[in-house]
DNA sequence: CCGTGTATTGAGACTTAGTCTCAATACTGG
DNA sequence: CCAGTATTGAGACTAAGTCTCAATACACGG
C-alpha cells in the first residue's frame, strides 16, 4: 500500500525522498481517516525528526494525485482519507473512524436534476454520509 | 430577513441583544455566502465594536437552529450560509458565491443504497455541488 | 560511480481560525 | 425599576496551515 503511493508520486515526476517513504509506511497503516496533526505525531512519535510543512506538502500532493481524499468532518475538522484515485465518495463512521467507499449510485442523477432545476452548469460535488459501521453496531447496538 | 433570524433567536429562549440585532441585519444583506472573517470585518467596517467572541458564538446559535449552515468550500474553507431549517442542500456558484438550495430529490436513494451495500447505518449525510449560476454563465460562457 | 543542478527539506516565524476566561455590562421577568 | 443572570468585548491562548530560507539530498549525465 505504502507502495502503490510511492509508485504514483514516482509517476508524478517528484523526487523519492526520505521524508516521502517514511510519510507514505506511516499513512499506509493507518486505519480509517486521519488528520495532518495525526500524521505529524505519528512521525514524532517514531522520531523521524519530518518538520510540519513536509507533512503538508506531501499531503497536498498526494490530493493533487487523488491518492487522498479531503474529508470534512461533522464537527469541522479536515482530515484525510487514502483511496482509489476515481471518483467515489465515502461513508464515515462516527464512532471508530472507519471508512467505506461507495462508488456513484445514482447520484449523477441527483446532481443532474439539481442543475435541471436551479440553471447551474454543475462543475463537481462532494458527499459524505456518516453513521456507524457494521462493527459498532454490534459493539453498542442502536444507542 | 433579520427579522426571521430574530424572531427564530427570540424563539430559541436566548436575549435579543444589541450585536445580535446588529449582526443579524449584517447577515441579512449578504448575498451568497460568507465566513467569519467577512462578518467580522462588516462589524469592523461599521465600527459595531463587536468582538471575534461574539461573531463565532453568534454563528454557532444560528447553527443550532439550523437557520445557517455550514458549507465547506472545495479549497478548504469554511463558510456560512443563511436558509431555511428544513432539510436540504446547496448549490454553490464557484464564480460569485451565489447560493441555491435544492431539496432532496432522490439523494435519499442514494443513501439507502449505499447502506444496504456497506452495512452502514446512516445517520447524516452532506451533499454539497459547485458550478456556475445561470448569471455567471452568461458574463463569462463556457469558461 | 561521481559531481552537479535543482527539488526538497526542517526550523521556525508568521498568519488565520477559533476557543476560553473573566470582569463589566445589559437584558428581561417580576 | 430592580435583581439576577445571560451576554459581552478584550485579549490571551491554541490549533491549523503557510511561507521563507539556508542546508541537504536526489537523480541524471557523464
Amino acid at each position: 500500500m505504502a507502495r502503490e503511493l510511492l509508485d504514483a508520486l514516482d509517476q508524478a515526476g517528484v523526487r523519492l525522498t526520505g521524508p516521502r517513504r517514511e510519510l507514505a509506511a506511516l499513512i499506509a497503516r493507518r486505519k480509517g481517516h486521519f488528520t495532518a496533526a495525526d500524521l505529524l505525531a505519528d512521525a514524532e512519535q517514531h522520531s523521524l525528526g519530518i518538520g510540519r510543512a513536509t507533512v503538508f506538502r506531501l499531503l497536498e500532493l498526494l490530493a493533487d494525485q487523488n491518492l487522498v481524499e479531503r474529508v470534512d468532518l461533522p464537527d469541522g475538522r479536515h482530515a484525510y482519507v487514502p483511496c482509489e484515485p476515481s471518483h467515489h465518495h465515502h461513508l464515515v463512521c462516527v464512532s471508530c473512524g472507519a471508512i467505506s467507499e461507495v462508488d456513484d449510485c445514482g447520484i449523477d442523477a441527483v446532481t443532474a436534476e439539481a442543475a435541471r432545476r436551479s440553471g447551474f452548469e454543475i462543475q463537481s460535488h462532494r458527499l459524505e454520509l456518516f453513521g456507524r459501521c457494521p462493527r459498532c453496531q454490534n459493539v453498542e447496538p442502536r444507542q
